[in-house]
DNA sequence: TATAGTGTACTAGTAATCTATTACACGCAT
DNA sequence: ATGCGTGTAATAGATTACTAGTACACTATA
């Protein structure tokens, strides 16, 4: 895994979790690969899982059965929460980043229509 | 300033003096503030915002001239590139992280307009 | 009961970031 | 020439992030 040096491995870790967990890859109740296995997945530090992990514990989004696993919480609500933010946070980003060079709403909507078109024209 | 303890300080500054570049409230060849008042206004360290500018140096985005002061760059092509690289890194942000939740270019359209007349009806 | 697979805890060492402090280099006005 | 305002360099210490390694705790199953 790639990972961006001017943020800690282990917060991107948990966003790597969070957007499994949100994209279906890992469904509700499902066990989550060993701590051992995640770090070997990762080349990285079974601590530094520990670290991303227990966050993720402390949140309710993983439950946590020593000697069984870490668990994709089963609760409805978190699961939900999790997607909206995942979804408003890089809109709140993109809004404030423009906003602040002074864009208009009409420029900002116009911005994600040419770089929508010069994505899927790429990806061709 | 408020910063995100995520990401290291100096980065952050780098990025707050490159918008108030874009935005114009630092226009071509102004005189950015002295490393001394930076250090004050932002309560940081000296060596803490040497390393900002000295980045931004190394960019051609500031000129550095020693006794007088730091100083935005007049190339026009540096101050052209600044602002599209503003745009365009919060719209691939944001295009990658809802590519990844499954959603389409249409859905992704809808999620802006939600957000934007979110925005709008809260800042009455 | 023994073993394999799981999470958890702890210590030690390295590297990066940030602070504090001091000193030096340059340009300009007095 | 002096002094003030500027950038620059260098050292030492604190803190955090990460790695490496070891050990322990719990569960299920052969």
């Amino acid at each position: 895994m790639e990972f961006d040096d001017k943020v800690p491995i282990y917060y991107q870790i948990e966003e790597y979790i969070r957007q499994q967990i949100i994209s279906g890859q890992l469904a509700a109740g499902a066990q989550v690969p060993a701590v051992r296995q995640l770090a070997l997945d990762l080349t990285v530090n079974v601590n530094t899982i520990q670290r991303a992990l227990s966050h993720l514990v402390q949140t309710g989004v993983l439950v946590s059965k020593r000697g069984l696993g870490n668990f994709v919480t089963t609760d409805a609500h978190v699961l939900a929460a999790l997607r909206t933010a995942a979804i408003q946070a890089p809109l709140a980003q993109l809004y404030d980043r423009l906003a602040a060079l002074n864009l208009t709403a009409d420029e900002m909507r116009a911005a994600l229509e040419t770089y929508i078109a010069q994505r899927e024209k790429e990806s061709e």
